[in-house]
DNA sequence: GTTATGACCCAAA
DNA sequence: GTTTGGGCCATAA
């Protein structure tokens, strides 16, 4: 086994995130059996390439709200694509977790 | 090998 | 609603 399975799982599950649903970080977290790992996620989708074929856009925060990233404008691409693909964003821009989150297994 | 940082989460004040 | 403190571990230098 190699030692960076972790990414690997976590841009795994990522890419199974159904179009127009969104996963929080802890999700991601627990589905890659690392239930404290939720900051890695984060790290891994920072350092994902260009083109990677991860929807880093359909990684929220538990609160529903998108991930305050130290620079860059993806923050407005995040919310550009994810109203592009159906998800609705409440008047504090937020999003609706009971209805958007994804549910793996159950749907 | 070590150190520093961080697209997070949770609990408490 | 905000702020503070603790924890977890991958990534970069």
């Amino acid at each position: 086994m190699t030692g960076n399975d972790a990414a690997l799982k976590i841009t795994s599950l990522i890419k199974k995130i159904p179009r127009g649903r969104v996963a929080t970080y802890g999700q991601i977290a627990i589905l890659a059996n690392r239930p404290r790992n939720s900051r890695q996620v984060g790290a891994v989708l920072k350092s994902l390439p260009a083109g990677s074929g991860v929807p880093w856009h359909r990684v929220v925060n538990s609160h529903g709200r998108i991930s305050d990233r130290s620079h860059s404008a993806s923050e407005g691409l995040q919310r550009c694509l994810l109203e592009s693909e159906g998800v609705e964003l409440n008047e504090t821009g937020r999003i609706d977790l009971n209805v958007f989150q994804w549910r793996p297994r159950r749907r």
